[in-house]
RNA sequence: GGCUCAGUAGCUCAGUGGUAGAGCAGGGGACUCAUAAGCCCUUGGUCGCGUGUUCAAAUCACGCCUGAGCCA
């Protein structure tokens, strides 16, 4: 069978554009894991997808800290954005579009949006004065600062005292429409906590909101007035729109809203909701586009219990943490041990205890013996087993039928957690089977039937855990579809159409006779850390 | 200050009226195909505190404490 992909709906799924200030942080590891996870099972069911990541590159604060550096804005942004391209790959982590707010092809995007808002006009110069953070790049309220007027947030920061003239954006024109989408589509935030924060805030009325800067040189100009340089915010949102047109076009919005939007899913910290949830859609429906399918705000990560933070002294370096652990570990970590939407932790005791039950012991393990018992009882191949004999009340497949839709579900509302659970329950399942049946022992009696039928389920069972798992730890997929005899590589994007999804996402395909692959431990079980006293 | 969410086993969490659960970690056992893995058994909890409603409360109501967050 195979699918066109142009017969499957479009997906695309976004990041935020983390912006450069510095080098890329767990917490946008953590986000850009998810996507990417996402964005490869959507690929796994052979809808065509785009992923997008990238960096957000304006603002004061990026100039400032260039400064501080002795670099050319410019130059401090290429060597940023750079290290996230680094990250990524190290995660195994292939988007399809990393766009880069400084692009010349996002300030043509920009102007033509500001022109269609302009034109409908919803943009007027106003006066805004009160106390910057530069570092938030907002306006505080005096009552929200600290003594010696220090932001909240950034707390060895000074606010500054602007007074200035600037554009706005006409937000408290769309308060009704706004409410009525989000009554109609109640999954348009998400999760629900995240929702009803958005509806209590847009409940007490919205307020224009100042979209330009003067005195700021790091950023696009105002299209109409080139004395003011747009609002960062403004500009980084569109750049979701940007990256949907392929870099070698001419820039131009039209095009790039013709296949790709709306984007499905936004996912995003939980910090920007309201940029997302509220102001993005407004800036659209002013421009006259549909709004995104979905904005989810997931949660932040602790360590150890602690805020991260490099005032804190606690942080934790993803490049560190991947070159120790290697990507397949720190990517099903992450996914599977925090309940996506939450806030999470990581702590390095937890992780190894985890990546050794789940991967090593139970997953890893089970391939290992099953493959052994296989090259030793049934000639290095395949049991010749035709699944459909096997009785529906074999545990394994009783599970492995029900297991594809429950995945499936579980991985298109983003509850990762639940997927895996899911999957290693008939990883567990399998490797009580193996025991309850004991083939080293029907093998001794001379039972080879049913020696067979026994290692054909759990091989099988282990290959549709593998397939399901595969959006989450590729690497080690790979390695045990090669184990099977199989090939596959779930790297590959066209990776729907090579093996799809109505076939290997179900238990049963695995073809007997095969010849098997060389056993070899696909995931190395980890030292436990040496217990560290307390100070 | 207002509002929201959370507080259940050492850890992460499920359970929303009817005799306290899972996974991990800890302890014990039998087996041997396997990455000293897996399997079986098991230790462990006044379900944040208090008052109330009810035949019955982790679950409902009210108050309080602690933590997180949104808003002012």
């Amino acid at each position: 069978m195979t699918l066109n992909p142009v017969d499957q709906p479009t997906f695309a799924i976004t990041t935020p554009l983390y912006y450069v200030n510095g080098l890329p942080h767990i917490g946008s590891a953590y986000t850009t894991i998810a996507a990417d996870v996402v964005a490869r099972f959507y690929r796994l069911m052979g809808h065509p997808v785009l992923m997008i990541t990238g960096t957000d590159e304006h603002g004061q604060k990026i100039q400032r800290t260039a400064e501080e550096r002795g670099m050319s804005p410019q130059s401090h942004c290429d060597e940023v954005a750079a290290g996230f391209e680094r990250l990524w790959e190290l995660l195994n982590i292939d988007c399809d579009r990393f766009i880069r707010t400084t692009a010349p092809r996002h300030n043509v995007i920009v102007n033509e949006f500001f022109q269609r808002v302009w034109e409908q006009g919803d943009i007027y110069q106003g006066q805004q004065q009160g106390w910057y953070c530069v570092s938030c790049e907002e306006f505080k309220e005096e009552r929200d600062l600290l003594s010696d007027q220090r932001c909240p947030i950034h707390t060895n920061k000074s606010v500054e005292w602007r007074d200035e003239s600037n554009y706005f954006f006409k937000l408290s024109k769309y308060q009704e429409q706004l409410d009525q989408l989000y009554a109609d589509r109640p999954d348009f935030i998400q999760p629900e906590s995240r929702r009803n924060e958005v509806l209590s805030f847009v409940k007490r009325g919205l307020q224009d909101f100042s979209i330009s800067r003067i005195n700021l040189d790091w950023g696009f100009p105002v299209p109409t007035d080139s004395g003011h340089t747009l609002y960062v915010w403004f500009d980084a949102l569109l750049g979701y729109i940007t990256a949907l047109q392929d870099p070698d076009e001419d820039p131009s919005l039209e095009q790039a809203v013709a296949r790709w939007w709306p984007i499905n899913i936004h996912l995003i910290g939980k910090d920007i909701l309201r940029f997302h949830a509220v102001y993005w859609p407004a800036m659209l429906m002013s421009a006259g586009l549909p709004v995104p399918g979905r904005v989810y705000g997931h949660g932040f990560l602790t360590k150890d219990g602690q805020k991260m933070g490099k005032s804190q002294g606690n942080t934790l370096d993803p490049v560190e943490l991947v070159k120790k652990y290697g990507a397949d570990a720190v990517r099903y970590y992450f996914v599977r041990e925090i309940e996506f939407g939450k806030d999470g932790d990581f702590n390095e005791t937890r992780f190894i205890n985890v990546l050794n039950a789940d991967l090593a012991n139970d997953l890893g393990n089970l391939l290992n013996r099953t493959l052994k018992m296989a090259a030793r009882y049934c000639g290095d191949r395949v049991p010749e087993i035709d699944p459909q004999t096997i009785s529906a009340d074999n545990p394994l497949r009783a599970i492995g039928v029900s297991l594809t839709k429950t995945v499936a579900e579980a991985y298109t509302h983003l509850a990762f957690s639940q997927a895996c659970t899911a999957i290693l329950a008939l990883v567990q399942a399998s490797n009580k089977f193996v025991d309850d049946q004991a083939p080293w022992s029907l093998f001794k009696q001379g039972k080879q039937a049913e020696t067979e039928a026994v290692l054909y389920a759990v091989l099988e069972s282990v290959r549709q855990a593998a397939y399901l798992l595969s959006p989450i730890i590729p690497g080690i997929s790979n390695q045990i579809y090669a184990q099977l005899g199989l090939t596959a590589d779930f790297n590959d994007k066209a990776i729907g159409q090579g093996l799809n999804y109505a076939e290997q996402a179900t238990w049963g395909y695995l073809p007997p006779g095969q010849p098997l692959g060389v056993a070899s431990p696909v995931f190395q079980r980890l030292e436990p850390l040496e217990p560290v006293a307390s100070s």
